[in-house]
DNA sequence: ACTGGCCTATTGGCTAGGCCACTGATCCAT
DNA sequence: ATGGATCAGTGGCCTAGCCAATAGGCCAGT
């Protein structure tokens, strides 16, 4: 044979970069470093080139790169400035032009989470139940502060979605957490919104540590009902 | 004021596009053109650039470009060659990797038809019905002819999905479409599956047109349920 | 035969330097 | 105030060239 030997372990691809590729690396680094927001603008071609140790030529590919990403817009005569949200996946820009996408937010959030949680309650390690508990306790703290507990929530969620050990729905979850970010900071400023968010929470940690894979479906799927109220009936009774 | 007048039907933001986008796109509609394949290579460089009338470093951003969206790879001292699969979305290439993939396109599947199936039954149309009834006749003739009927298969959950009316639940069922279309076809090569596939269709197709949510969604994971059988358990006992 | 080393043509990687075009701010004339 | 000219700064693109990797052929050694 030609190959007889095992090929998956033998000697090493042998990673090449492009230098492009290191040059967008270092930039997006140094806007993470410095905290750049969108509308801030890179230093000149000429001068960063000069910071990088590259060409000219070689920092436009990487601006390419960038460019097409989403990263960084070029303008032509101005500079190049960064925009706002990094390169939103082809779903998100589907439903972003609609006014009215927040229904659809929550029918996908109820599809995807109800069955994260099914899945959470049937896979969890200890490490899993650690983090939801710390993720909890974190959103009580914040409750107490006065404040709304919005990083504590998305904690909550994004451990919750650990647990169920699904790269593919974590990943999915990923592509529309931006668009989930948006009803969740509406839902948790009405009053007294975030302390039931946080009761939900808690409903469905229990489920999920006694491994009652359809009690912790059910929970979730209510916890996401509530948020849908709040979202779509501004001033509710209540 | 600055702007008094509706600036939306204005003057034309005059799209200004760069060089190497023009080129990248020349390239593009040069390949579709003479249909070339995965691994075909695209001329060199230098007389790609000289043909196209633009300079290397343009044509070098071009390919750049072409690279990142992954419709090309770059090959030092060898070439540019064509890739397969023109840019999947991340969610696919989260999951490409893994090579005991399946379970996780079962848990999403389920997770998003069995939504699916239930926002069908409440929305549907009677187009909706219409185009839903077309599948399962043209699942029911495949079979006759001794067919597996992967296409009427597929004809069926999109009529369903289109149903349920949500783009954003559309737009992922269609990032993951291309996961999906594997376990089906592994699925429907079982003998008499596509019979059992087909009246789990119609179950789910009555529970929509019947307008119960509960029992389209019971229908559909149940269908889910059954394709992940297969999938898992390869030679299983019936 | 087969292997391994070597050479070489081909091809991409990257740089340097330069000119042109666009943008925005400023200043001036109307 | 308004409109036009000017100018400095910035990206767009090009030419010319050398460096580096690859693949394929040739050849000696086994």
């Amino acid at each position: 044979m030609v190959t007889p030997q095992a090929s998956a372990d033998l000697p090493t691809p042998l990673a090449r970069t492009r230098l492009y590729e290191q040059v967008a690396e270092q930039i997006t680094a140094w806007i993470r470093q410095n905290g750049l927001q969108a509308g801030d603008r890179l230093p000149p071609e000429r001068e960063l080139a000069a910071r990088l140790g590259v060409s000219r030529a070689t920092l436009s590919q990487a601006l390419v790169a960038l460019e097409v990403v989403g990263v960084v817009v070029v303008r032509h005569g101005d500079g190049t400035v960064l925009t706002g949200r990094h390169s939103e996946s082809r779903i998100v820009e589907a439903i972003r032009a609609h006014a009215d996408r927040i229904p659809e937010i929550i029918d996908i959030r109820d599809a995807l989470e109800t069955k994260i949680a099914a899945l959470a309650a049937q896979r969890r390690t200890e490490e899993d139940l650690a983090a939801i508990d710390a993720s909890l306790d974190a959103m009580a703290a914040a409750i107490e502060h006065g404040e709304r507990g919005v990083d504590a929530d998305e904690q909550f969620h994004a451990a919750v979605t650990a647990a169920a050990h699904s790269d593919l729905l974590a990943q999915t979850m990923r592509e529309i957490s931006s668009l989930i970010r948006e009803t969740r900071i509406e839902s948790l400023s009405q009053p007294g919104r975030p302390r039931n968010s946080l009761s939900g929470h808690r409903a469905i940690a229990a489920a999920i540590r006694d491994g009652d894979a359809a009690a912790a479906a059910a929970a979730m799927h209510a916890h996401v009902e509530m948020v849908s109220d709040v979202a779509l009936l501004r001033g509710d009774e209540r």
